[in-house]
RNA sequence: ACGGGCAUAGUUCAAUGGUAGAAUAGAGGUCUCCAAAACCUUUGAUCAGGGUUCGAAUCCUUGUGCCCGUG
């Protein structure tokens, strides 16, 4: 038992985590670290349901507006970030308040990520453009060639799972599967963990509305400013990127909005799932 | 009201008279640095009644519902 606690709060998108987590953080005056891989950028706000003004004038909250979208985020960045915050948060306060639905970061927060070498920017590169030019096939074949161990045990159907395999294998000479020795980092503070959920259909419920104020809000107008950056990481988001196929003529308004809507519902569907199995805590 | 057409999974669409398939939605799952990402698995249907036939989603017939044209 550590005299440090961190109460992490995690559940499906539109449940209403954000001002569960506020509520909390007042009542033990203390700050939030958010754990979403979106909310962090500066530029996203409509669509990824930032807290309002108003309640980041209440309570403190790391990971939000911290980073641009031009910015290398991930979930080694948000490990390092949410820890130098938590530590932060300590010096002043028992309690911390850590709230998101990104299930990895909140697993990278709770039990680190074993050692993977620095990957060569040349080499993602390398790895990147030929996906892109000669499509999954090549990883595969790549693969096969050169890391055998990841060719017969791992997703050789998932680009993003391949490119990374690939990447660690060209960078290092060893394969990704040696590197992952499932160690789990032990935290110095306790981990509390509270799982918000709903019924489905008053979740899909919220989610419907959800979408339908933020378009009210303007997330049109939002998504038209940043269609210039549509290629970058941070703009693969739901809500942006169905505004983009609409403003590049793909797609009906109408259509891209219930686009919105299931993809939403979709991202919660795989974060109940995450959640069910993930349960941080370290007691 | 008359004439014509259509009726298959929640939806959109397949299936010479011979094992009712797909996409998508829905559901379940994977997961160690792009995770609001990228993947995997899967439930489910011939409008209703009668007839022809060894055998009907398919042919005939009655009913019901929808669409188009004429009035």
């Amino acid at each position: 038992m550590h005299s440090k606690t961190c109460i992490i709060v995690s559940g499906p998108t539109a449940v209403g985590k954000t001002s569960y987590a506020i509520d909390l953080a007042l009542q033990y005056q203390t700050e939030i670290i958010s754990a979403d891989s979106r909310q962090c950028f500066k530029e996203l706000n409509i669509g990824v349901a930032k807290p309002s003004a108003d309640q980041l004038g209440k309570v403190k909250h790391y990971f939000i507006n911290s980073h641009s979208i031009f910015d290398t985020v991930n979930a080694k960045v948000f490990e390092e970030y949410a820890l130098e915050s938590v530590y932060s948060i300590f010096k002043t306060n028992d309690v911390a308040i850590m709230v998101g639905g990104t299930g990895l970061y909140i697993k990278a927060f709770c039990e680190g990520f074993d050692e993977v070498p620095e990957i060569n920017e040349e080499i993602r590169k390398h790895v990147f453009e030929n996906y892109q030019t000669q499509g999954a096939s090549w990883l595969q074949s790549e693969l096969e060639k050169k890391d055998l161990l990841y060719f017969q045990q791992g997703e050789m159907k998932n680009p993003q799972r391949m490119m990374r395999a690939l990447e660690v294998i060209l960078s290092t000479g060893s394969s990704i599967y040696n590197f992952h020795k499932g160690e789990k980092v032990s935290r110095d503070f306790n981990i509390r963990h509270i799982f918000l959920d709903m019924p489905r259909e008053e979740l899909y419920a919220n989610i419907n509305n959800r979408v339908d104020v933020m378009m009210y809000e303007g997330l049109l107008d939002e998504a038209k400013s940043l269609y210039p950056f549509k290629h970058l990481n941070a703009l693969q988001t739901v809500g942006y990127k169905e505004l983009f196929a609409h403003i590049d003529g793909d797609i009906s308004l109408e259509n891209a909005i219930d686009l919105i809507k299931k993809n939403t519902r979709h991202y919660a569907k795989r974060q109940n799932t995450w959640f069910k199995k993930f349960i941080p805590q370290n007691q």
